[in-house]
DNA sequence: GACCGGTAGCTAATGAGATTAGCTTCAAAG
DNA sequence: CTTTGAAGCTAATCTCATTAGCTACCGGTC
């Protein structure tokens, strides 16, 4: 397969994520990832376009992780009970690793298909989910974006310190969740 | 005053801001300041102490803003009314600029106190709005960070073109408020 | 078992930015 | 008119990203 060394395009990003997880996808840099990789800067060329376009296959390996756990966390479940299951996997997921919440903040740019369905994957959980309450397309539009926006927030705020009193962060995002639950199967009727 | 040219660490961030605004607060330079400045980068550190610190002025001057933002919006209203017109302001001051949603999501740095102080500044606007529903200390904080977090996320992903989707935005924002205010009410009970 | 092409990786060179050091000069205080 | 301090400047250094062009190894072919 790989001639010499093992780098390959998707190692590369697994050493990218290990940096922004050690030091922030801000900190991320062609020189770190080479240095782990055991391997001149340039030569990362060779697996990847540059530093931007490493910064756009790490967002979409987040992507792609994100996915993978709600789906994981949504099946076998349903109604208020997929919807709370929904959101603690989406803040446990921030929770253990806090840098990567910027992969799910970033727009694709324009004519990025590969981004712009990955990032739709994720909402094609929500929708799943939400199917029982019976909403049509656009209600269901809405209340996907209300969830998103609710448990993203919270659990961006939380991934940058951004709650910084003592009370319990656990009982705060309980009493999220009951208000989503409550909200979405209020608007069902 | 200043000896020279008007320049002062205050007109510095007001630079930053208008680089920040055009093109994305990760495309902040010393670099592009100085020449909006009219001046050579080094002069810059005559009223900055370096691209660091620069961010974190910028940091403090939009969250200084939104709180005066959030006062202003809750000035003169109470209860349901006031959550709502909170909720719109945030959003709006988002909307207005999108690229300053960064500064809202940065976690001041150990013993950064007078930006924690500043952070807890929109906090207490909150506060002040829950106070009427009579809740404990601990409860205003849960129902805050609650409030807090949807808010912030859905501006925050409509600020990065997260809702690539066709549906009105303003109905799923008016979806969201709902939920709040009905969330908030019956924590109340 | 020697030969060949393709590709990973390398070194050298360029260029943008941040930052530091040290010089220069205006402008206000006396 | 002089002094002085801060504002601004140029020069130099450092870190990175990126490009160009070279080298050498691996897998497959005669």
């Amino acid at each position: 397969m790989s001639p010499r060394a093992g780098l390959t395009p998707d190692a590369v990003v697994t050493l990218a994520l290990e940096v922004v997880d050690a030091d922030g996808a801000g900190a991320l840099s062609l020189a770190k990832v080479a240095e782990r990789a055991g391997v001149a800067t340039p030569s990362l060329y060779k697996h990847v376009g540059g530093l931007a376009a490493l910064r756009r296959l790490v967002d979409l390996r987040v992507v792609a992780e994100m996915t993978e756990t709600l789906r994981g966390a949504a099946t076998g479940r349903s109604g208020d009970d997929a919807i709370e299951a929904l959101a603690d996997a989406y803040r446990a997921y921030l929770r253990t690793h806090p840098h990567r919440v910027a992969a799910l903040e970033t727009a694709p740019d324009e004519g990025d298909e590969e981004l712009a369905k990955a990032t739709h994957g994720v909402a094609e959980v929500a929708f799943a989910v939400l199917r029982p309450y019976g909403f049509d397309q656009a209600k269901t539009v809405h209340a996907t974006r209300c969830l998103r926006a609710a448990v993203h927030g919270f659990a961006s705020l939380e991934a940058s310190g951004g709650f910084g009193r003592p009370e319990d962060v656990d009982a705060s995002f309980t009493l999220l969740k009951t208000m989503l639950v409550r909200g979405i199967t209020d608007y069902a009727s």
